[in-house]
RNA sequence: GGAGGAGUAGCGAAGAGGCUGUAACGCGCCGCACUCGAAAUGCGGUUGUCAUGGAAGUGGCACGUGGGUUCGAAUCCCACCUCCUCCGCCA
């Protein structure tokens, strides 16, 4: 959410900003609703203040034992008056919220123009991609084979996008997850959170699913809870409506956590493999920072979720996205993308984000800076990394002519000395 | 699920329709005094938000949340949320 003050002090430069997405938002109604609230704010706290000078006169007389008919009269013809004003601005107020609630953040200067995924450029290129002596395979054909993902029953059991891995593959999602909370953790500094996989609406709005993505989630019926779509729901609204010691920041965690997506609209797109699940594992990163610090924090979080791809030894490339494709609420993403052979392509597998203080007003997240003064926090939060999407990747690149796949390294320890699933 | 109890500032805690109750008192924190320095002590300060204003300031709102009663609500009424205790059920 932005700033109701900025908004209102610049308006063209919002106008611009959010062209720039390629989704404008008209804000005339905005500005205009924002107006008829001041006018009627100015008149109805006018009248709040007469009855309260009011009152407490009627109090004075009554107990000198004074008549005051006349007054208690005119005071309750005035409070009448003051709650139909009420009534109309909070109707206003609403509305104002409704906009404000779908305006988009502002792309920080440093984001590049363009429409599309295809105009984001490449910052950076980690590894090279494997030549293969023999014709690789994409990961869902090795999986079933190795009979360590069974996608078949994933649909008979739940339905389409579900799977089960198995064996080895079962073990290896698992090694992959706690291999990744471990460097996060032991060598990056992050305190480690495991969360609710639900949330309620409020944590939703929070961080910027909600309103305006319902259609992406999945909804427990009869309740007010939602399947968490990833862990930077509930770990950034963790510190929600609080305000933290400004000695404590900035503030990282990490968190694996099962992540659930309707995947409204991509009908078609991903449909073999684990690429696209609605449901899937994920080690998130987040921090909580002071403004001063989350450009250089953002690059620190990359580079973090960077390290475990090349630990791992997987090629890679970092994209910043283009103004087009940039994430609702986020001022600027790094794509980490990783090397799949099935794909002849890379593949999104990390999504690097500052929201500066966009989630932050919206869930109330602040810190007292050194006047004291209650201030907002910057978010940050990325991928680190999206585990089904690495599984993919390690059963892709590390293949062998036989069929069989080598354990990366690092994972060996987790796989309880396994190098090799066959 | 049933029966009780409780939610007030950073923390603890008082207040039970208007009477120095934006909120005592205690702790914490900041400043000043005393001191060579510190401790102890004393004095002062210490919520957020909205509107208005160049600023100083002025005013509105907020005592878990949302409604209601009243000229006037932290205080009375209703609903909901959270926490605690006991019972039932359960991994």
């Amino acid at each position: 959410m932005l700033d109701l003050k900025f908004v209102r002090g610049n308006p063209e430069l919002v106008r611009e900003a959010l062209a720039k997405r390629g989704s404008p938002v008209s804000l005339d109604d905005f500005l205009d609703l924002d107006e008829q609230r001041r006018d009627k704010l100015f008149i109805v706290e006018q009248m709040k203040s007469r009855r309260n000078i009011v009152s407490e006169e009627i109090g004075r007389l009554k107990k000198a034992g004074k008549e005051t008919k006349d007054m208690i009269l005119e005071m309750k013809e005035l409070s009448q008056q003051i709650k139909e004003r009420d009534e109309e601005i909070k109707v206003i107020e609403e509305k104002l919220q409704i906009i404000l609630l779908n305006i988009p953040n502002v792309p920080h200067e440093s984001v590049p123009a363009g429409s599309s995924e295809a105009d984001n450029p490449v910052v950076r290129t980690w590894g090279e991609p494997r030549n293969f002596d023999f014709s690789p395979r994409p990961h869902w054909e090795i999986g079933e084979a190795l009979d360590i993902i069974d996608f078949e029953r994933g649909g008979k059991v739940t339905g389409a996008r579900f799977s089960f891995y198995k064996g080895s593959g079962s073990r290896l999602e698992r090694s992959v997850i706690s291999y990744m909370l471990d460097l996060h953790t032991a060598e990056h500094n992050y305190v480690e959170i495991f969360p609710p996989f639900m949330v309620n609406r409020d944590s939703m709005v929070g961080t910027g699913q909600l309103p305006k993505f319902a259609e992406d989630m999945f909804k427990i019926e009869g309740t007010d809870y939602y399947l968490i779509p990833t862990a930077e729901v509930p770990v950034t609204n963790l510190y929600r409506n609080e305000i933290l010691d400004g000695e404590k920041l900035p503030i990282y965690h990490c968190a694996y956590s099962a992540c659930f997506r309707a995947e409204a609209g991509a009908a078609g797109r991903d449909t073999r493999g684990l690429i696209r699940q609605h449901q899937f594992n994920k080690v998130e990163l987040v921090k909580f920072c002071r403004p001063e610090h989350s450009y250089d924090e953002l690059e620190k979080l990359t580079a973090n979720a960077e390290r475990v791809l090349q630990l791992l030894g997987l090629p890679y490339r970092v994209v910043v996205l283009c103004a087009g494709d940039l994430g609702f609420s986020s001022a600027k993403t790094y794509d980490i993308e990783v090397w799949l052979p099935s794909y002849q392509d890379y593949k999104e597998i990390s999504s690097c984000s500052n929201f500066e203080d966009y989630q932050a007003r919206r869930a109330g997240i602040r810190f007292r800076n050194d006047k004291g003064k209650a201030e907002l926090a910057h978010t940050l939060n990325g991928s680190g990394l999206a585990v089904g999407r690495t599984v993919a990747a390690i059963l892709e690149n590390y293949q062998e002519s036989d069929g069989s796949v080598t354990v990366p390294e690092v994972l060996r320890p987790y796989m309880g000395g396994l190098s090799r699933i066959y």
